[in-house]
DNA sequence: TATAGTTACGTTTATCGTAAGTATC
DNA sequence: GATACTTACGATAAACGTAACTATA
């Protein structure tokens, strides 16, 4: 058994089983990696894949668990890799950040300014997708960390930790007739056209349930998955915004007012997640503690390291959470 | 980097930097070791050893850390062979258990006679050790399984499950003083000379507890860590034997009398273990519930795929646990 | 001086890419 | 007939073992 064997199996597995599809995206032969899983299979003794002729049809369940074990194998091949770049150098490097929108755009800029002129050295890459999209990017090791609110596809291999918390507000033209008004309450939130995120997106669950508890049924006339295509209707007068208050921008979105509603929007929480047992760099823990100063280096390795050890559920569950832009109990911006 | 180098790195540390010895151990080439070391410090840009001239003296901080991810990738790639060797054929293969005398010899020949009738095709290997010796054998691959009652080094690596309880009990020839007696408490057993276990074997730490915390210190006169050698003594008339309950044989040891105490011994708890993580083959899920049919296949597979889960921790702490040999309850054998 | 690790070299094996062949869709 | 996998073959490279060399304890 040799690692690019292992390396091979993964990349069909990827590719929908089709060899030369992988072949290309190793930069390979199509006929090498044909033969190295005939010998993988003849050494193990079982066939990986289903065969219908020439054409590979489908994984065996052996195959399947053979192919779950050879994932784990590569990921600490991974680790020894960055273990030992770490070692030799801790300055440079890479950060690969998959998130979504409303993070790239609004919060990371900041922290990812400071974290540059902390690490010149480190190359940042920021992958934007949907919250399905971010969490596939993880899985598949084209990410090291993965940000968002929205329930991500939260497989056994992923270490989800809380960042921080913010909350939803309402935002509409200043001639608008809610901007004389101070907080105000759902019901008379729902007599106006609202905009807000696709379902989904930037804690638009939340959003539903919130409604739905207070048995209304908004009438949403526009729905984006981000907060400046929203901000833009609204200007245009197509409804009420209702965007996360950290995508307000000072100086730029002055033109709009930002109202709380009462009683409040439930809070959502902001997580970062990474590769459970994944080998985290130097940086990287600062970049964690940069966006979540709460997590820190040693909390987050023992997370790395055993995410369902008790002390780290405890940190799960426990911890005091910092609050981004205001809070439920701050009635007006 | 290869599989082999990894294999080679493993080597050199489990025989104490011994390039040679390890080389004997993996009949293979001491230079071709040597060679595959440098290259693989090479690749990785980091010195995996402290050298003093042509010697090794320890290892680099780096270099455990990469020791410790190519262990788990080494007991990956036996985990995809075990897989595939099950795939093919699930009534052939290998049990290796590392166990302690008293389950060795008392408590697990039924079991395997039971297991080889079912499985003709399985060979059965049973290591005796110390309970840290039966420790390593499992960390180091070379058993499948531990089986013990006293504190096993337990690593984060091990899994550990309780199998059954058990009780110590007293025994005297049929013509001693205390033959005669019923239940005997702590005080009237201090009165006589003691033979028992060793330290740290079979539930001895249990029974100092006991009879401290009862305020007494017994006269231990002989310690062994077998069975069989404290009954031998106590039929010489050295002293009064305390055994595990187990360890009396109908038919054998008739000419001893077996008496319960009054408060009784505490219980003591045999715990079956194995690796984090390890692929068990269908006939260990069966030898495992012949040993304790209260662990079900499906609850062993999910602890060995994720130990700490709060299903398993469920049944590690709120289990209906067997009891083998005469509870607490009865007094007389 | 004995033990242990490195360097040097030749053999053998295996991996990879190109080109031709063959089976599905 | 187009796409996709397999077989065949030659070049390159890497791993292994033997033997000679060198440094430590």
């Amino acid at each position: 058994m040799k690692l690019q064997q292992l390396r091979y199996l993964r990349a069909i597995a990827r590719h929908n089983l089709n060899i030369s599809e992988a072949a290309q995206h190793l930069h390979t032969s199509q006929p090498g990696i044909s033969k190295q899983v005939r010998l993988l299979e003849e050494e193990l003794g079982v066939p990986l894949f289903h065969r219908s002729g020439k054409h590979l049809t489908d994984m065996t369940d052996v195959g399947k668990k053979i192919l779950h074990y050879g994932e784990k194998i590569l990921q600490d091949v991974d680790n020894i890799r960055a273990a030992a770049d770490e070692a030799c150098d801790d300055q440079n490097g890479e950060l690969r950040i998959a998130t979504t929108h409303s993070q790239a755009r609004y919060v990371l800029p900041p922290i990812i300014d400071h974290f540059k002129t902390r690490f010149p050295g480190v190359r940042v890459q920021i992958h934007q997708g949907s919250p399905p999209q971010v969490g596939g990017m993880l899985a598949h090791g084209e990410a090291d960390f993965v940000i968002g609110t929205d329930p991500i596809a939260h497989s056994g291999q992923m270490v989800l930790l809380p960042a921080y918390r913010w909350y939803h507000c309402v935002v509409v033209p200043r001639d608008h007739v809610l901007a004389k008004e101070g907080a105000i309450t759902l019901e008379r939130l729902a007599e106006f056209p609202i905009v807000t995120y696709l379902d989904g997106f930037t804690g638009r669950t939340k959003l539903d349930a919130d409604f739905k508890r207070a048995g209304l049924t908004p009438e949403i006339v526009l729905t984006a998955a981000d907060a400046d295509v929203i901000k833009t209707y609204v200007r245009h007068g197509m409804g009420v915004g209702i965007i996360a208050h950290v995508a307000l921008e000072p100086g730029y979105d002055d033109d709009l007012v930002a109202l709380n509603t009462h009683p409040a929007f439930s809070p959502n929480i902001t997580r970062i997640g990474f590769r459970r047992g994944a080998w985290l760099r130097g940086y990287m823990f600062e970049f964690i503690a940069m966006l979540a100063p709460h997590l820190g280096a040693e909390q987050v390795a023992r997370a790395a390291r055993d995410p369902d050890a008790p002390a780290v559920q405890k940190l799960l569950t426990q911890i005091k959470l910092p609050t981004r832009g205001p809070s439920r109990s701050s009635v007006r911006a």
